[in-house]
DNA sequence: TCGTTCACG
DNA sequence: ACGTACGTGAACGAT
């Protein structure tokens, strides 16, 4: 039911501001043009700041420059994780962070996007791949629409290039918090699924359960951690992972976990049972049986199989909710054409839909795209979903 | 074609 | 002692 559903989207596809999009990456150039010389001024010589090898052989070897880790091809890493604790100290490595910023922006999107506009449409045409990945996800390719930038501000100007169609509004509806209503569900963790029913904020109430301290007295700090284990939980827990994510170290991210998983103790279960049915059976299954295969399960090589015992962990859950979003996408199609309607789903990111909405069209369609997507599927725990609605994708979300 | 990096959920 | 949080795709440089 799936197939015709995504075929319209990319037939239907969505409308970018070329205008917008070719001033934004004339500033970027201009932006990138100067960084390159205050770089290469700073380092003594010229160099290709886009290649790694060059920019470790500057930071690590000319400049002396304490390396970290290296890669597998022997040459230091420069990526943000070691770039960013040697910013403050050393100005050329942070011209060097803003210099890959700028330039991912430009060359990935702003420069990218408008060459894709199809002569015939006028408009952006993705194409999802339907059976692409091993969770059960679609992905998104030529060009990838499930990663236009959201989570800093100069990249967002990309996503305010996404514009509805002549008369029409975008409209966003996403999940809130899907994959841990999943995973409260399938396991039916009590404590979790309550907080859900009251529409709490999950990651503070996790926070007083797991530390044992009222909500009231829960700071920004010990919410953020909080918020840092259930990501963890739903990636297949481990210490180590924790650990980098917070910051802190190994035998304390420890300590997190097992006391999360003693108070969460239904999750401790399930996870136990998912792990050792994987070992059973080299697959692991989502709530609606679509099986996802862990082969390393057993692996005598303990980093191929601790691999697949996070995996055994999370595809579940990714899984779920992938077999959830899809089950309400074809469900909105059907009210869609049912009803008439002239407005259409154009997007999808994993939790979240994106529709064309014609404006006489508009209430209706967050309407329905609220109710369909909250009973899309009947768990135990309450589904959430929340349109808004916007004259670009960055207002709509 | 592979490796590195970085954009997203 | 080692080396890892889950799932993707694109640009670019190196080979």
């Amino acid at each position: 039911p799936l197939i015709s559903v995504i075929a319209k989207m990319e037939y239907q596809g969505i409308s970018i501001d070329e205008k917008a999009l070719n001033k934004f990456s004339t500033l970027l150039e201009k932006e990138l043009d100067k960084l390159t010389k205050e770089i290469h001024e700073m380092a003594g010589e010229e160099f290709n700041i886009a290649s790694p090898q060059q920019t470790a052989e500057i930071l690590f070897g000319k400049m002396g420059i304490q390396g970290g880790k290296k890669t597998k091809t022997g040459s230091y890493s420069t990526n943000v994780s070691i770039l960013e604790p040697l910013a403050e100290d050393n100005p050329i490595v942070a011209k060097v962070l803003e210099y890959r910023k700028y330039a991912k922006l430009d060359s990935t999107y702003a420069k990218a996007l408008p060459k894709q506009v199809q002569k015939k449409t006028g408009k952006i045409h993705t194409s999802y791949a339907m059976t692409g990945t091993n969770t059960g996800r679609l992905s998104s390719s030529n060009p990838n629409l499930q990663n236009i930038p959201i989570r800093n501000e100069l990249g967002r100007e990309i996503r305010k290039a996404f514009i509805p169609s002549k008369d029409c509004v975008l409209i966003s509806a996403d999940y809130s918090q899907i994959e841990l209503r999943v995973v409260s569900a399938m396991s039916n963790c009590e404590p979790m699924i309550e907080a859900f029913k009251h529409d709490a904020d999950i990651h503070t109430k996790t926070a007083a359960f797991v530390f044992g301290i009222p909500e009231s007295e829960v700071t920004p700090e010990i919410r953020y951690k909080a918020k840092a284990i259930n990501f963890g939980i739903i990636y297949g827990i481990s210490a180590h992972g924790l650990s980098v994510n917070l910051g802190c170290s190994r035998p304390e991210a420890k300590e997190y976990i097992e006391s999360y998983l003693s108070k969460y103790k239904e999750i401790q279960e399930y996870m136990d049972s998912q792990v050792e049915f994987a070992m059973a059976n080299g697959f692991v299954q989502t709530m609606y049986g679509r099986k996802i295969y862990t082969p390393t399960i057993n692996d005598s090589n303990k980093m191929r199989q601790n691999f697949a015992i996070r995996q055994a962990m999370n595809a579940p859950i990714q899984g779920t909710a992938a077999d959830i979003l899809k089950i309400a996408m074809a469900k909105v199609l059907e009210k869609f054409e049912a009803l008439k309607l002239e407005s259409k789903v154009v997007l999808q990111i994993h939790d979240e839909l994106i529709v064309d909405a014609k404006i006489s069209e508009k209430e209706q369609v967050k309407e329905i795209l609220k109710d369909t997507m909250e009973n899309a599927v009947k768990l135990v725990t309450p589904l959430v979903a929340e349109p808004g609605e916007g004259n670009n994708w960055d207002e709509a979300h």
